[in-house]
DNA sequence: AGTGAAATGAACACACC
DNA sequence: GGTGTGTTCATTTCACT
């Protein structure tokens, strides 16, 4: 991999916050001009440190009102590949990681309301490769940045 | 709150697949001109529905390469007010939500590496609502949208 | 690696259908 | 909701350091 100066990390934060900012108002930010600016962009995302931008959406305001956390239990020694395939299909999975302990999986998922999260769950108990499942419902959202990273700046300090 | 259209999801669509699309574009996908999109989505916008727009970051190429998600145990009742304060000072902490089950809350924490995340882990325990951490290591990311939320064209389906 | 200039194209605000 | 116009601004490429 590669090595990313200050002036890259400082280019990454802005564009954390704001992905639309223009190349000039960034390199108002950081002391570049808009050229040099956008060849770093270039670079960043051919290197696949940017890969990509996208609207913060209020999944509430879609209609996704629930959320839980999906503790996932499979048989014996199931590989990633074999729970990836049985999480995949399901659109109500916005993210599933296999994890240290007790579980297979975690699977994280956002459902219209309860009986919408009561369907998932019946169908993913469906799959082969599922013997068991424990639910943690979210009640409140503490925290959560749009996108799953700590800014930037921190990660020069400390 | 509002209604959004069929057109509104396409646009929101649109924008989570591509935050920088250009309006123009935009119109060519759902069928609207330019200056038409622009006052969806501004009205999108000041009605809360998208909430910004961000850089889709890889962790790992900023260097946080270590990722768990931790259980939080509070004693009796402890407010999500408290228990949001006592994360909130931690940069690592990228998401937390209470929930229901055994533990008050759960966490996501993102690491530069093990032992990184052990002095997260210290520091969290360090804390006075904070009796006990149960901690899952993210061994795989199996699927994870760049935003969390479902892909809006399956809102309207099934 | 950086700047600066010139041309293209997008955004924006307007009036209007 | 769609055009159309004009201004402003960003993007992009090029020449140059």
């Amino acid at each position: 991999m590669l090595r990313l100066d200050e002036l890259d990390r400082r280019i990454v934060a802005q564009l954390l916050e704001d992905g639309r900012a223009s190349y000039a108002q960034i390199g108002d930010r950081v002391g570049l001009s808009a050229p040099a600016v956008k060849r770093r962009v270039d670079r960043l995302r051919s290197d696949g440190v940017i890969n990509g931008f996208a609207a913060v959406v209020d999944p509430a305001a879609l209609g996704w009102t629930t959320e839980a956390f999906i503790e996932i239990f499979c048989t014996g020694a199931t590989s990633p590949d074999e729970i990836h395939s049985s999480v995949r299909g399901h659109p109500e999975v916005v993210a599933a990681y296999t994890i240290s302990g007790d579980a297979s999986a975690l699977v994280h998922v956002r459902a219209r309301d309860i009986q919408h999260l009561e369907q998932v769950l019946e169908r993913l108990r469906r799959e082969d490769n599922i013997t068991a499942t424990k639910t943690s419902i979210v009640l409140s959202r503490l925290i959560g940045r749009p996108i799953d990273a700590p800014v930037p700046t921190r990660v020069t300090a400390q």
